[in-house]
DNA sequence: GTAAATGCAAACCGTTTGCTGTACA
DNA sequence: TGTACAGCAAACGGTTTGCATTTAC
Protein backbone atom coordinates (compact mmCIF):
# COMPACT_ATOMS: atom_id res chain seq x y z
CA UNK A 1 0.00 0.00 0.00
CA UNK A 2 0.95 3.79 -0.78
CA UNK A 3 1.56 5.92 2.48
CA UNK A 4 -1.27 8.03 2.59
CA UNK A 5 1.09 10.65 3.34
CA UNK A 6 2.91 10.56 0.53
CA UNK A 7 -0.40 10.23 -2.05
CA UNK A 8 -1.72 13.38 -0.41
CA UNK A 9 1.67 15.24 -1.39
CA UNK A 10 2.01 13.65 -4.72
CA UNK A 11 -1.74 15.15 -5.53
CA UNK A 12 -1.64 18.53 -3.39
CA UNK A 13 1.70 19.43 -4.81
CA UNK A 14 -0.36 19.94 -8.17
CA UNK A 15 -3.47 21.95 -6.66
CA UNK A 16 -5.42 18.92 -7.16
CA UNK A 17 -7.59 17.27 -5.00
CA UNK A 18 -7.81 14.10 -3.15
CA UNK A 19 -11.02 12.60 -4.02
CA UNK A 20 -13.02 9.05 -2.24
CA UNK A 21 -13.17 8.00 -6.46
CA UNK A 22 -9.58 8.40 -6.92
CA UNK A 23 -8.68 6.26 -3.45
CA UNK A 24 -10.85 4.27 -4.33
CA UNK A 25 -9.41 2.97 -7.75
CA UNK A 26 -5.82 3.13 -6.93
CA UNK A 27 -7.14 1.01 -3.78
CA UNK A 28 -8.22 -1.67 -5.95
CA UNK A 29 -5.26 -1.82 -8.59
CA UNK A 30 -2.85 -2.20 -5.13
CA UNK A 31 -5.02 -4.89 -3.51
CA UNK A 32 -5.64 -6.55 -7.02
CA UNK A 33 -2.10 -6.20 -7.68
CA UNK A 34 -3.09 -7.76 -11.04
CA UNK A 35 -3.06 -6.32 -14.00
CA UNK A 36 -6.52 -5.26 -14.47
CA UNK A 37 -8.62 -3.19 -17.70
CA UNK A 38 -10.77 -0.06 -17.29
CA UNK A 39 -13.28 -2.18 -17.48
CA UNK A 40 -12.40 -4.23 -14.68
CA UNK A 41 -11.40 -1.11 -12.71
CA UNK A 42 -15.24 0.12 -12.86
CA UNK A 43 -16.71 -2.87 -12.08
CA UNK A 44 -15.14 -3.41 -9.10
CA UNK A 45 -15.37 0.04 -7.59
CA UNK A 46 -19.18 -0.02 -8.66
CA UNK A 47 -19.35 -3.04 -6.11
CA UNK A 48 -18.05 -0.22 -3.52
CA UNK A 49 -19.53 2.98 -4.94
CA UNK A 50 -22.16 2.43 -7.16
CA UNK A 51 -22.42 6.20 -8.75
CA UNK A 52 -19.18 6.55 -9.96
CA UNK A 53 -18.97 6.06 -13.95
CA UNK A 54 -16.75 4.79 -16.27
CA UNK A 55 -15.24 8.59 -17.52
CA UNK A 56 -14.06 9.08 -13.91
CA UNK A 57 -12.93 5.61 -13.83
CA UNK A 58 -10.55 6.43 -17.07
CA UNK A 59 -9.90 10.00 -15.96
CA UNK A 60 -8.60 8.98 -12.63
CA UNK A 61 -6.53 6.68 -14.46
CA UNK A 62 -4.60 9.00 -16.46
CA UNK A 63 -4.51 11.22 -13.40
CA UNK A 64 -2.02 8.43 -11.27
CA UNK A 65 -0.25 7.65 -14.77
CA UNK A 66 0.16 10.91 -14.86
CA UNK A 67 1.82 11.29 -10.74
CA UNK A 68 3.42 7.99 -11.78
CA UNK A 69 1.32 6.02 -9.34
CA UNK A 70 0.49 3.43 -11.82
CA UNK A 71 1.71 1.79 -15.02
CA UNK A 72 -0.32 1.15 -18.25
CA UNK A 73 0.69 -2.35 -20.52
CA UNK A 74 -0.85 -3.06 -23.54
CA UNK A 75 -0.23 -6.94 -24.05
CA UNK A 76 -1.11 -6.81 -27.75
CA UNK A 77 -4.70 -6.40 -26.93
CA UNK A 78 -6.79 -4.17 -28.25
CA UNK A 79 -7.28 -2.11 -24.61
CA UNK A 80 -5.15 -1.14 -21.77
CA UNK A 81 -4.20 -2.88 -18.87
CA UNK A 82 -3.40 -0.81 -15.29
CA UNK A 83 -1.10 -1.70 -12.18
CA UNK A 84 -0.25 0.19 -9.40
CA UNK A 85 3.82 1.12 -9.82
CA UNK A 86 5.54 -1.27 -6.98
CA UNK A 87 8.32 1.48 -6.70
CA UNK A 88 11.58 0.96 -8.13
CA UNK A 89 10.90 -2.39 -9.02
CA UNK A 90 10.79 -2.72 -12.56
CA UNK A 91 9.57 -5.51 -14.21
CA UNK A 92 8.74 -7.04 -17.52
CA UNK A 93 5.88 -9.74 -18.55
CA UNK A 94 5.29 -13.25 -20.31
CA UNK A 95 1.48 -13.78 -21.72
CA UNK A 96 0.28 -17.18 -22.82
CA UNK A 97 -1.20 -17.19 -26.26
CA UNK A 98 -3.44 -19.56 -24.66
CA UNK A 99 -4.85 -19.52 -21.55
CA UNK A 100 -3.92 -15.53 -21.20
CA UNK A 101 -2.00 -15.83 -18.23
CA UNK A 102 0.73 -13.36 -17.18
CA UNK A 103 3.97 -13.82 -15.11
CA UNK A 104 6.37 -11.18 -14.44
CA UNK A 105 10.11 -11.17 -14.49
CA UNK A 106 12.23 -8.91 -12.25
CA UNK A 107 15.66 -9.12 -13.78
CA UNK A 108 17.86 -6.35 -13.96
CA UNK A 109 19.67 -7.50 -16.88
CA UNK A 110 17.02 -6.35 -18.87
CA UNK A 111 17.69 -2.18 -18.28
CA UNK A 112 21.32 -2.65 -18.17
CA UNK A 113 21.12 -4.36 -21.90
CA UNK A 114 18.95 -1.64 -22.84
CA UNK A 115 21.44 1.11 -22.11
CA UNK A 116 23.51 -1.13 -23.84
CA UNK A 117 21.41 -0.90 -27.17
CA UNK A 118 20.78 2.87 -26.55
CA UNK A 119 25.01 3.51 -26.37
CA UNK A 120 25.80 4.13 -29.96
CA UNK A 121 22.95 5.87 -30.83
CA UNK A 122 23.35 8.07 -27.80
CA UNK A 123 19.70 7.74 -26.35
CA UNK A 124 18.56 8.41 -23.47
CA UNK A 125 16.41 5.64 -21.83
CA UNK A 126 13.52 6.76 -19.72
CA UNK A 127 10.90 3.49 -20.68
CA UNK A 128 11.88 -0.38 -21.03
CA UNK A 129 8.79 -2.53 -22.42
CA UNK A 130 9.78 -6.27 -22.50
CA UNK A 131 6.76 -8.09 -23.46
CA UNK A 132 7.29 -11.86 -24.31
CA UNK A 133 4.38 -14.13 -25.25
CA UNK A 134 4.52 -17.57 -26.01
CA UNK A 135 3.05 -20.94 -23.84
CA UNK A 136 2.68 -21.45 -20.43
CA UNK A 137 3.71 -25.16 -19.19
CA UNK A 138 0.40 -26.30 -19.07
CA UNK A 139 -0.58 -24.70 -22.63
CA UNK A 140 2.53 -25.78 -24.84
CA UNK A 141 1.53 -27.70 -27.81
CA UNK A 142 2.43 -31.42 -27.17
CA UNK A 143 5.49 -33.00 -28.16
CA UNK A 144 7.47 -29.17 -28.38
CA UNK A 145 9.98 -28.43 -26.05
CA UNK A 146 11.53 -25.62 -25.04
CA UNK A 147 13.74 -24.52 -28.04
CA UNK B 1 11.00 -7.08 -51.75
CA UNK B 2 10.20 -10.06 -51.04
CA UNK B 3 9.86 -12.69 -53.78
CA UNK B 4 6.87 -12.68 -55.67
CA UNK B 5 6.99 -16.37 -56.34
CA UNK B 6 7.39 -17.09 -52.37
CA UNK B 7 4.26 -14.44 -52.43
CA UNK B 8 2.23 -16.08 -54.70
CA UNK B 9 2.84 -19.96 -53.20
CA UNK B 10 1.89 -18.46 -49.42
CA UNK B 11 -1.21 -16.90 -50.63
CA UNK B 12 -2.59 -19.67 -53.18
CA UNK B 13 -1.54 -22.69 -50.57
CA UNK B 14 -4.38 -21.49 -48.52
CA UNK B 15 -6.77 -21.56 -51.65
CA UNK B 16 -6.60 -17.19 -50.93
CA UNK B 17 -6.13 -15.02 -53.97
CA UNK B 18 -3.32 -11.98 -55.50
CA UNK B 19 -5.53 -9.03 -55.67
CA UNK B 20 -4.57 -5.76 -56.79
CA UNK B 21 -5.13 -4.62 -53.53
CA UNK B 22 -3.04 -6.81 -51.62
CA UNK B 23 -0.08 -6.32 -54.41
CA UNK B 24 -0.11 -2.42 -53.84
CA UNK B 25 -0.79 -2.95 -49.77
CA UNK B 26 2.21 -4.93 -49.47
CA UNK B 27 4.35 -2.67 -52.37
CA UNK B 28 3.46 0.31 -49.81
CA UNK B 29 4.56 -1.50 -46.59
CA UNK B 30 7.80 -2.68 -48.30
CA UNK B 31 9.37 0.63 -49.84
CA UNK B 32 7.69 2.54 -46.86
CA UNK B 33 10.28 0.65 -44.91
CA UNK B 34 8.84 2.71 -42.15
CA UNK B 35 6.33 1.69 -39.41
CA UNK B 36 2.86 2.68 -41.00
CA UNK B 37 -0.22 2.75 -39.07
CA UNK B 38 -3.44 1.54 -41.39
CA UNK B 39 -4.94 5.25 -41.89
CA UNK B 40 -1.35 6.20 -43.58
CA UNK B 41 -0.76 2.65 -45.79
CA UNK B 42 -4.52 4.06 -46.65
CA UNK B 43 -3.63 7.49 -47.91
CA UNK B 44 -0.90 5.78 -50.06
CA UNK B 45 -2.86 3.67 -51.16
CA UNK B 46 -5.37 6.17 -52.53
CA UNK B 47 -3.12 7.41 -54.25
CA UNK B 48 -2.17 4.73 -56.60
CA UNK B 49 -6.00 3.44 -56.55
CA UNK B 50 -8.92 5.61 -55.52
CA UNK B 51 -11.20 2.84 -55.22
CA UNK B 52 -9.54 1.23 -52.46
CA UNK B 53 -11.42 1.01 -49.23
CA UNK B 54 -10.35 1.29 -45.56
CA UNK B 55 -11.59 -1.99 -45.00
CA UNK B 56 -9.95 -3.91 -47.76
CA UNK B 57 -6.61 -2.05 -45.93
CA UNK B 58 -7.71 -3.73 -42.15
CA UNK B 59 -8.38 -6.96 -43.47
CA UNK B 60 -5.08 -6.90 -45.89
CA UNK B 61 -3.10 -6.04 -42.81
CA UNK B 62 -4.26 -8.45 -40.91
CA UNK B 63 -4.61 -11.33 -44.36
CA UNK B 64 -0.41 -10.07 -44.48
CA UNK B 65 0.06 -11.03 -40.81
CA UNK B 66 -1.80 -13.97 -40.71
CA UNK B 67 0.89 -15.38 -43.05
CA UNK B 68 3.91 -13.46 -41.61
CA UNK B 69 4.69 -11.05 -43.87
CA UNK B 70 3.90 -8.04 -41.96
CA UNK B 71 4.57 -7.27 -38.43
CA UNK B 72 2.16 -5.03 -36.08
CA UNK B 73 3.70 -3.23 -33.01
CA UNK B 74 1.80 -1.19 -30.40
CA UNK B 75 4.25 1.65 -29.64
CA UNK B 76 2.46 2.46 -26.22
CA UNK B 77 0.23 4.49 -28.51
CA UNK B 78 -3.65 3.88 -29.34
CA UNK B 79 -3.31 2.42 -32.91
CA UNK B 80 -1.08 -0.15 -34.44
CA UNK B 81 1.77 0.39 -36.83
CA UNK B 82 2.33 -1.97 -39.37
CA UNK B 83 6.14 -2.77 -41.20
CA UNK B 84 6.90 -5.69 -43.68
CA UNK B 85 9.07 -8.13 -41.77
CA UNK B 86 12.09 -8.54 -43.01
CA UNK B 87 12.99 -12.45 -42.90
CA UNK B 88 14.73 -13.74 -40.22
CA UNK B 89 15.97 -10.57 -39.16
CA UNK B 90 13.90 -9.92 -35.39
CA UNK B 91 14.43 -6.35 -34.06
CA UNK B 92 13.58 -3.93 -31.56
CA UNK B 93 12.45 -0.60 -31.25
CA UNK B 94 13.05 2.42 -29.44
CA UNK B 95 10.73 5.44 -29.64
CA UNK B 96 11.84 9.81 -28.69
CA UNK B 97 9.36 10.48 -26.36
CA UNK B 98 9.50 13.83 -27.62
CA UNK B 99 10.04 13.79 -31.63
CA UNK B 100 8.63 10.24 -31.92
CA UNK B 101 11.38 9.12 -34.23
CA UNK B 102 11.65 5.11 -34.02
CA UNK B 103 15.13 3.47 -34.07
CA UNK B 104 15.37 -0.05 -34.64
CA UNK B 105 18.17 -2.36 -32.78
CA UNK B 106 18.79 -5.62 -34.37
CA UNK B 107 20.66 -8.06 -31.17
CA UNK B 108 20.90 -11.71 -30.59
CA UNK B 109 21.14 -10.59 -26.69
CA UNK B 110 17.54 -9.63 -26.60
CA UNK B 111 16.65 -13.21 -27.79
CA UNK B 112 19.02 -14.75 -25.45
CA UNK B 113 18.10 -12.79 -22.54
CA UNK B 114 14.20 -13.47 -23.20
CA UNK B 115 15.44 -17.24 -23.13
CA UNK B 116 16.97 -17.16 -19.61
CA UNK B 117 13.93 -15.50 -18.31
CA UNK B 118 11.32 -17.91 -19.29
CA UNK B 119 13.82 -20.84 -18.37
CA UNK B 120 13.13 -21.05 -14.86
CA UNK B 121 9.38 -21.09 -15.42
CA UNK B 122 9.44 -23.57 -18.31
CA UNK B 123 7.70 -20.88 -20.50
CA UNK B 124 8.05 -21.55 -24.19
CA UNK B 125 8.79 -18.08 -25.77
CA UNK B 126 7.62 -17.55 -29.31
CA UNK B 127 7.56 -13.75 -29.67
CA UNK B 128 9.90 -11.06 -28.23
CA UNK B 129 8.58 -7.29 -28.05
CA UNK B 130 11.52 -4.77 -26.67
CA UNK B 131 10.00 -1.29 -26.76
CA UNK B 132 12.12 1.20 -25.29
CA UNK B 133 11.51 5.01 -24.81
CA UNK B 134 13.43 8.11 -23.67
CA UNK B 135 14.58 11.02 -25.94
CA UNK B 136 16.74 11.14 -29.07
CA UNK B 137 20.37 13.28 -29.01
CA UNK B 138 18.42 16.48 -30.40
CA UNK B 139 15.43 16.20 -28.45
CA UNK B 140 17.29 14.80 -24.51
CA UNK B 141 16.14 17.91 -22.10
CA UNK B 142 19.45 20.46 -22.00
CA UNK B 143 21.96 19.46 -19.44
CA UNK B 144 20.49 15.98 -18.70
CA UNK B 145 22.91 13.17 -19.92
CA UNK B 146 22.49 9.84 -20.10
CA UNK B 147 22.05 8.46 -17.07
C1' DG C 1 -16.51 30.46 -1.91
C1' DT C 2 -14.31 28.65 -5.82
C1' DA C 3 -11.85 25.68 -8.57
C1' DA C 4 -11.35 20.94 -9.43
C1' DA C 5 -13.56 16.77 -10.07
C1' DT C 6 -17.72 13.92 -10.82
C1' DG C 7 -21.65 11.74 -13.45
C1' DC C 8 -24.14 11.30 -17.35
C1' DA C 9 -24.75 11.01 -22.14
C1' DA C 10 -23.18 11.96 -26.40
C1' DA C 11 -19.17 12.16 -29.37
C1' DC C 12 -14.95 10.14 -31.07
C1' DC C 13 -11.90 7.22 -33.58
C1' DG C 14 -9.67 3.16 -34.85
C1' DT C 15 -11.30 -1.10 -36.35
C1' DT C 16 -14.68 -4.76 -37.77
C1' DT C 17 -18.70 -6.62 -40.02
C1' DG C 18 -22.84 -7.46 -43.19
C1' DC C 19 -24.12 -7.28 -47.55
C1' DT C 20 -23.95 -6.96 -52.52
C1' DG C 21 -21.28 -6.70 -56.45
C1' DT C 22 -16.61 -7.88 -58.69
C1' DA C 23 -12.70 -10.47 -60.34
C1' DC C 24 -9.14 -14.04 -59.53
C1' DA C 25 -8.08 -18.85 -60.44
C1' DT D 1 -17.89 -20.37 -63.33
C1' DG D 2 -17.57 -20.62 -58.43
C1' DT D 3 -15.77 -18.67 -54.60
C1' DA D 4 -12.63 -15.48 -52.40
C1' DC D 5 -12.34 -10.77 -52.15
C1' DA D 6 -13.52 -5.65 -52.63
C1' DG D 7 -16.25 -1.62 -51.61
C1' DC D 8 -19.48 0.75 -49.03
C1' DA D 9 -21.81 2.03 -45.04
C1' DA D 10 -23.28 0.91 -40.75
C1' DA D 11 -21.97 -1.14 -36.31
C1' DC D 12 -18.71 -1.79 -32.59
C1' DG D 13 -15.94 -1.15 -28.41
C1' DG D 14 -12.76 1.23 -25.90
C1' DT D 15 -11.92 5.88 -24.65
C1' DT D 16 -12.73 10.96 -24.41
C1' DT D 17 -15.39 15.17 -23.95
C1' DG D 18 -19.12 18.85 -22.90
C1' DC D 19 -21.84 20.37 -19.51
C1' DA D 20 -24.42 20.88 -15.34
C1' DT D 21 -23.77 19.48 -10.53
C1' DT D 22 -21.15 18.19 -6.57
C1' DT D 23 -17.30 18.41 -3.41
C1' DA D 24 -12.53 19.08 -1.58
C1' DC D 25 -9.98 22.51 0.28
Amino acid sequence: MAQKRELLDAIRSQGRRLTRQRQLVLEILEEGAEHLDAETVFERARERDERIGIATVYRTLAFLKEIGLVDEHQFGEDHGHFEAVQSDRPHYHFTCMKCGKVVEFQSPQVMKLARKLCESDDLQVVEVHLHLSGYCVQCRPAGTDCR
